[in-house]
DNA sequence: CACCGTCAAGTCGCA
DNA sequence: TGCGACTTGACGGTG
């Protein structure tokens, strides 16, 4: 089993993506932006590496308008040894990667021109694929489209136009279940019939169920029969509902107790699960962490020299109590440490505690730092003190001062992340 | 540096 | 027929 997350990774520095609009969309522009992005996804890969992520989403927008005004900007000819360099770490490494073009990727559309934006589409997510030189296990995703009050027709024009796309595309192809037109039995249908491997998504199908009585394990093991040699193990998406935002929303993490639910009513646990969630990688790590058992103690010893801060400012009973847990002979688990974690992330900062946590992480920083900005940090302690300036402001700042002082320990922190 | 409107994309519900 | 909502993260401009 591998577990991964989508498109770009929360706290690793120097990996966001860059973007422009079309106005500023010249080939000058958006060479610098492919080559900007492309060293973001290598030090994203050398990341996922790093922490045994064995299964990540390449973003849509790592060629800005890929589909469109940069389809004849020939940046795989352009980036080519920069492009085979991550490919090769990607395969030697074993890791896993996919593409999934949007919601306004529509193949099935009564509008010809939708239709041939959404082939050329399909065509840029495989040239991405390709150029990295990655074998057909590493898929793009595609929902299956509109209805137009018609969903037969809609379905066969579907058919019709899958079989207008290129045969390297179609090795790629998988489906998936939204939440809107086309739940689980639709897509299982439509891909018996053109042999395509189907993802199950577990929030898409409890928004648009097709069958109340039957569990997401039926789902799951009716699409693994999809799931051919060539197409490597299946694959699923999984997500949690925010309760706090309409329905569809990801939750901003995924919490464990309702995670190892599913995982432990797996019966294949081969399978690879695509998480969609705000927290991105810190949430594979933790699942991944929950389902390992080889060297967990060391992994959940960096997890806690991360998390602390972050636990710190919301809850001193919670780090007290995990340093309790790491500290005892007793048996202790992954998904104790998680939970504690979990209930102090979803407490509040009292203005006490956030100043405890960065005069923590400024013990670390003071001795290195100018007497000019051992001032700045007091008089910004002092303003946030009296409700002046918010939280985030000190946190930047300290954040730019680990960054200066190479303290590697601090930069990794989740404390700037929350 | 914080804040917030805008941008891209296609569909669908509602005047 | 047309418009706004929906979604997403970064842009781009303001203060």
């Amino acid at each position: 089993m591998s577990i991964g997350y989508a498109c770009q990774t929360v706290g690793v520095p120097n990996t966001d993506q860059k973007s422009c609009i079309m106005k500023n969309a010249s080939d000058d522009n958006l060479l610098i932006i492919i080559s900007h992005n492309l060293t973001c996804l290598e030090k994203i890969i050398n990341f996922n590496i790093e922490n045994s992520i064995m299964l990540f989403r390449i973003s849509s927008d790592i060629i800005p308008f890929g589909s469109s005004i940069a389809k004849n900007l020939p940046w795989w000819e352009i980036f080519a040894s920069e492009i085979q360099a991550i490919g090769i770490k990607i395969q030697s490494s074993g890791m896993r990667v996919s593409m999934h073009p949007g919601q306004y990727t529509v193949l099935n559309s009564p509008n010809e021109d939708v239709v041939d934006r959404a082939i050329d589409d399909l065509n840029y997510h495989t040239k991405v694929l390709d150029s990295l030189g990655v074998g057909s296990e590493h898929k793009i995703v595609l929902h299956i489209g509109g209805i137009y009050n018609d969903k037969i027709g809609a379905i066969n024009r579907f058919i019709a136009n899958y079989h207008r796309l290129n045969e390297n595309v179609i090795q790629r192809l998988v489906f998936e279940n939204d939440d809107k037109s086309y739940n689980i039995s639709d897509v299982l249908e439509i891909a018996a019939i053109l042999n395509v491997p189907v993802i199950f998504d577990n929030l898409h199908n409890k928004i648009k169920p097709s069958d109340l009585t039957k569990s997401e394990g039926y789902w799951i093991d009716k699409c693994s029969r999809t799931w051919k040699q060539k197409d490597g193990n299946q694959k699923m998406h999984y997500s949690q509902q925010n309760m706090l935002k309409r329905s569809g929303s990801h939750s901003i993490s995924i919490w464990i107790d309702e995670f190892m639910e599913l995982y432990q009513s797996l019966d294949n646990k081969a399978i690879d699960i695509m998480l969609e969630v705000k927290d991105k990688n810190l949430s594979a790590v933790k699942c991944i962490n929950c389902t390992t058992h080889n060297n967990s103690i060391k992994a959940l010893k960096l997890e806690w020299s991360k998390y602390k801060y972050a636990i710190l400012e919301r809850s001193p009973i919670n780090y007290a109590e995990i340093r309790k847990l790491f500290s005892s002979k007793d048996e202790y688990t992954a998904i104790n440490f998680y939970n504690l974690v979990e209930e102090a992330l979803r407490s509040h900062c009292t203005t006490e505690n956030s100043i405890n946590a960065a005069l923590h992480i400024w013990r670390y920083l003071k001795d290195t730092l100018l007497e000019k900005e051992k001032a700045s940090f007091l008089k910004h302690l002092d303003d946030y003190r009296q409700g002046k300036i918010p939280i985030r402001t000190i946190k930047n700042s300290l954040y730019k001062m680990a960054i200066k002082s190479q303290k590697s320990y601090l930069i990794n922190s989740y404390y700037f992340v929350f």
